[in-house]
RNA sequence: UGUCCUAUGGUGUAAUGGUAGCACAACAGGUUUUGGUUCUGUUUGUAGUGGUUCGAAUCCGCUUAGGACAACCA
């Protein structure tokens, strides 16, 4: 039996069984005749039996809805978005989300996305910002269409302030910034209406004119809409639009003493540069009803239905045990709490670029994690996942040793060296291979060797074979301690014939470790970094302290982070090879973790900084 | 105590009235010259409740929990 909604020509349903109710299977069938709604005894012709198809990305919401516009034909099959940062910090992760919707969309329907500083408030932003917010964008590998600024419609929007103004939908209100809030009422509670609220159309219009004349105090009056101050919407109820500002602006300077606000500048923008879909996140929900009707009021009542740009939201990204609030990043650097916007412990782009997360990583994360209208807390594992999954592909396998203790093979020869060959990646034989120095005595792992071992312990211990990685088999034969117990030197004899390549190599053994020839191997610093906070909610812990302890947020801050968030261990062993890394190269420290030379490395002083450690699934480590 | 939004394994996310699936995490095993990678398997879920329906994670009512909104910020 089949149940199926009639339709006429090629189409596929599933089978249902009678007993059942469930589909056992998809068919292909044709029905050759339109058939009512309803159940079909009979099925006509079945065609063939379809193999369910393999898995690929459902779409998310937001691309269902662009798809539904194109279907519909909406904005003349169009698409056109924005990405608009205000150029007043630098870049996150989260915005890595944002930007990947906002270009990612553009991408996929074949439209634009341009870009857009949102740089309304000059006592914030600066160039510096606008600069490193490019920089990052691309390095993640997004291609704006255009670059725009909010300010670039400064002369527009103040036009239209005035149209209002002149309609009798906005007036000046000259009381202080105290009465205006308390007139606001609460979310449970009517405002009240100001006293200027009707003040004649002329009075306004020239107290607007002084607003810009740089003649008035900030604060000293604002312009506001005529709305409505007892909407539920509290962004309703006679709404600020314009404010005095005398800090120069980075891009107009003093032209302007007067500065729209967020919500009158935003909406236009995107109409005036024929936005279709204004992609943001939930916060801006209560802001949509707003944005559309500042965008009514500018086309005063023209049929706009299918042509108007739309807002449309989505979730921001939390991740545990990260903060991501502007303001917060800002007073890590500015009480140097941190080492700057792009230390590898800030979840800024340039902080996951210097810890040497790759755009591909970051972008497969943010892929990962999709787009819906919940407010998740996000796991960091699936972040180093990604890493880890991109990185696995690329990076050149090395050996580094970053805790050393000596190992002296008592049986090769003094003086002697040997030119060995590795393999760079095993998961890309094109990535080929380099040398490495054997010698007699090698810097191995502390972790490496221990005396008195548990029984899956499948390193150095006496009387274990070992293989040295891509030399030979060993046998441990014991150590040297100091006065302390604490070893001093390793010792073991290794097996000739089981050099790499050679056909007794192949005999089994249970542990592999890495090693550097104590005499060749190259000094480096090695920065360990681990996750900055040391709770796993940074914001809700922050607001508590804050609230409950009264504390302020750099001493609440400091009461949070990660005491071992950055080890330095400047004294680290590595292969030669890595003389010639040069800043950004990325490299897995074969059992230890993925690295990339930190951007102040140099050859004569090497730096490393862990991206993220290797899984380790060993547990007795008791 | 207002308006709006949300709720699927430990975490995130699919299923758009018709077999609750995927990824991460965890666990077990195979492979492995990285205790990595890879492969196989296992554990764990529709917040509660009532209704509509042949059939509900999905639609409706109520309850519970969480989020957003009261900046001259964006």
């Amino acid at each position: 039996m089949i149940i199926f909604n009639g339709d006429v020509g090629f189409v596929e349903r599933k089978v249902y069984l009678c007993s059942q109710i469930i589909p056992v299977c998809i068919i292909r069938i044709v029905v050759n005749r339109r058939v009512p709604d309803g159940i079909l005894k009979d099925i006509i012709m079945a065609e063939e039996i379809i193999t369910p198809e393999g898995p690929k990305r459902s779409l998310n919401f937001i691309e269902q809805i662009v798809e539904q516009d194109l279907a519909e034909g909406k904005n003349d099959g169009r698409v056109q978005t924005r990405f608009p940062p205000e150029p007043n910090g630098y870049l996150h992760i989260g915005h890595a989300k944002a930007i990947c919707m906002d270009f990612g969309i553009a991408e996929r329907y074949g439209g634009i996305c341009n870009l857009r500083f949102d740089d309304t408030n000059p006592t914030k932003e600066n160039v510096e910002y606008v600069d490193a917010i490019m920089e990052d964008i691309q390095w993640l590998g997004f291609k704006w269409a255009n670059v725009y600024y909010a300010s670039d419609y400064f002369q527009q929007l103040w036009d239209f302030a005035v149209e209002l103004i002149k309609e009798g939908k906005a007036y000046i209100d000259e009381q202080p910034q105290e009465a205006i809030l308390a007139q606001k009422g609460t979310p449970t509670q009517p405002g009240i209406e100001s006293p200027y609220r009707n003040r004649p159309i002329e009075e306004s219009l020239a107290l607007f004119n002084k607003m810009n004349s740089g003649e008035l105090e900030e604060g000293s009056m604002v312009l506001r809409a005529k709305i409505d101050m007892a909407h539920n919407n509290m962004l309703f109820r006679d709404p600020i639009i314009y404010r005095i500002v005398k800090t120069p602006h980075h891009r107009t300077g003093d032209k302007w003493k007067a500065y729209p606000m967020y919500d009158f500048a935003h909406g236009q923008s995107d109409f005036f540069e024929g936005v279709t879909h204004s992609l943001c996140t939930l916060e801006f929900v209560p802001h949509r009803p707003l944005y559309d009707l500042f965008i009514d009021w500018l086309k005063k009542g023209e049929d706009l239905d299918d042509h108007r740009p739309k807002q449309r939201e989505f979730n921001k990204l939390n991740l545990n045990y990260t903060l991501l609030s502007k303001r917060n990043l800002l007073a890590l650097v500015q009480n140097k709490l941190v080492d700057g916007w792009d230390d590898p412990r800030m979840p800024t782009i340039c902080g996951y670029r210097r810890r040497g997360y790759t755009p591909e990583a970051i972008r497969l994360f943010v892929d990962k994690i999709g787009y819906t209208l919940y407010d998740a807390l996000n796991d960091m594992a699936l972040m180093e996942s990604a890493c880890r999954e991109d990185l696995n592909k690329r990076a050149t396998r090395v050996s580094a040793v970053i805790n050393h203790v000596k190992l002296i093979i008592t049986n090769y020869p003094e003086g002697v060296t040997e030119q060995l060959e590795t393999v760079n990646n095993p998961e890309d034989e094109s990535a080929g291979t380099h040398t490495i120095t054997f010698s007699r005595e090698l810097w191995i792992e502390r972790d490496d060797f221990m005396e008195d071992a548990p029984k899956k312990y499948f390193r150095l211990t006496p009387g274990q074979d070992v293989r040295l990685k891509s030399a030979y088999i060993v046998t441990c034969t014991g150590c040297k301690k100091d006065a302390d117990g604490n070893v001093q030197e390793v010792y073991c004899e290794y097996i000739p014939q089981t050099k790499t390549g050679e056909p007794e190599s192949n005999r089994r053994v249970k542990g592999t470790i890495h090693w550097v020839s104590a005499q060749h191997a190259v000094k480096a610093e090695v920065r360990l970094y681990d996750r900055l906070w040391n709770v796993e909610n940074p914001r809700d812990e922050l607001a508590r302290l804050r609230e409950e302890e009264g504390l302020d947020a750099v001493e609440a801050m400091k009461r949070m982070i990660n005491p071992e968030s950055l080890e330095i261990r400047p004294e680290c062993y590595v292969e030669a090879f890595l003389a010639q890394a040069k800043p950004m190269d990325h490299f897995q420290f074969q059992r230890i973790g993925y690295f990339c030379a930190d951007k102040d490395s140099t050859p004569e002083h090497l730096i490393f900084n862990r991206t993220v450690s290797l899984k380790d699934s060993w547990k007795p480590k008791q």
